[in-house]
DNA sequence: TAATTATACCGACCGTAGGTCGATAGAAAG
DNA sequence: CTTTCTATCGACCTACGGTCGGTATAATTA
């Protein structure tokens, strides 16, 4: 039997229920079989839409990074909050194990999922740094940071921060963490240039991890 | 026809073949047939010596991390060169990219590489973390590094410098390269509290890649 | 030396994977 | 009513990682 739809709406289904398996399973764990099931299409109808199992990949991806961008600026376009509070707040809320009552804290980032992982961190940092540019570059007009090269630093904390708390690159133990977080923070401030303690504060806000 | 060799010898062969082909094709791209093909045996024999294509792989990057790790040491043992420079030289020495006369450089860590890449990222953070523990103390004992996690530093340099110049996470150009690594001594400096320019000097070393 | 055991090796075979392609059903346009 | 265009189908192909029963050679033992 035969269901037609607008192309744009299967296309989407298509996104999603991938989305939701290679996040629970792993890329290369799932089939392409695993997603026609679910979406109950034909295998003709998967390479209608998409000229290959990876290229499914980099569009979710691209998703999942667009989606955190947004997160991150939302927070930044409030001048409310404090500069260096805005900064911390968009870099935690762009990553998504930080957002969502989804599983994906969990799944996104495990040992299977490397090929998932490494074009996420590429897009991510292709993504992020122009984002983040504006509000470093206050921070030194207001005598907050003191650095010689802000582009670089931005992307060094940011492939930092999700390296070390995103991935686990590093086989770290449960205990291990609130050190770990404060040697991060304490590398940060010293990066930025900011007076010593600055991000003390910021503690707590990695203690919502897992 | 049947060639007998004694197990460790075929077990190198395959090992030798295996690691010349990750190295040049990719893992994933790298077919069992094609290692196969290249030690003159039959797909009986190979799983004989290994379980799986991926135990192989494990093995080949425990050998890298280990000669990587080797050369470091020697280099950390030899107490005639100044200390910052000893580091320095240990990191540099210890990554495949620098060393070898081999192909290494261009195709270790491209794309396709992931898996091998992820693997090889964690095992050379866990082999090179200890190793370069003692010359870190040594610094912080004499005053040349001022510091209240060494141990967490030690991976960030480690880590920042792997990401940077030996993946190609970043989409950099040529001629950023300079700027990159400029910012990146500077930031080592900062988390390593030496005094400043202390690590100028160096920006020549990482001038002899590609 | 003959028989036995242990080691190294073979290659046909299997299930499954990603991907191709010609056919076709249904909706829209003429 | 016919044509055209889009979306859909599923049989089929090739290649891969991995299994397995059997075998040749070397090492032990009798």
């Amino acid at each position: 039997m035969k269901t037609v739809k607008e192309g744009k709406v299967r296309k989407q289904e298509i996104l999603v229920a991938a989305r939701e398996l290679f996040i629970k399973k792993g890329y290369e764990q799932t089939s392409v079989n695993d997603i026609l099931k679910i979406v109950d299409i034909a295998k003709g109808t998967f390479y209608y839409y998409f000229a290959s199992k990876e290229e499914v990949l980099e569009a979710i991806i691209l998703d999942i990074v667009e989606e955190g961008a947004r997160r991150a600026e939302m927070i930044l376009k409030d001048k409310s909050i404090p500069l260096v509070n805005r900064i911390m707040m968009a870099i935690m809320a762009q990553a998504p194990e930080f957002e969502g009552a989804d599983e994906i804290k969990e799944e996104l980032h495990k040992v299977e999922n490397t090929k998932l992982e490494q074009l996420y961190t590429k897009a991510m940092l292709k993504r992020m740094t122009p984002v983040l540019q504006e509000p470093f570059s206050e921070g030194v007009e207001r005598d907050i940071f003191h650095m010689t090269y802000p582009t670089e630093c931005i992307e060094t904390i940011l492939l930092l921060g999700h390296m070390m708390f995103d991935c686990d690159i590093f086989e770290w133990e449960m205990e291990e963490y609130p050190k770990k977080i404060q040697a991060f923070l304490c590398n940060i401030e010293r990066m930025l240039g900011t007076k010593e303690g600055e991000l003390k504060g910021f503690l707590q806000m990695f203690g919502q991890m897992s």
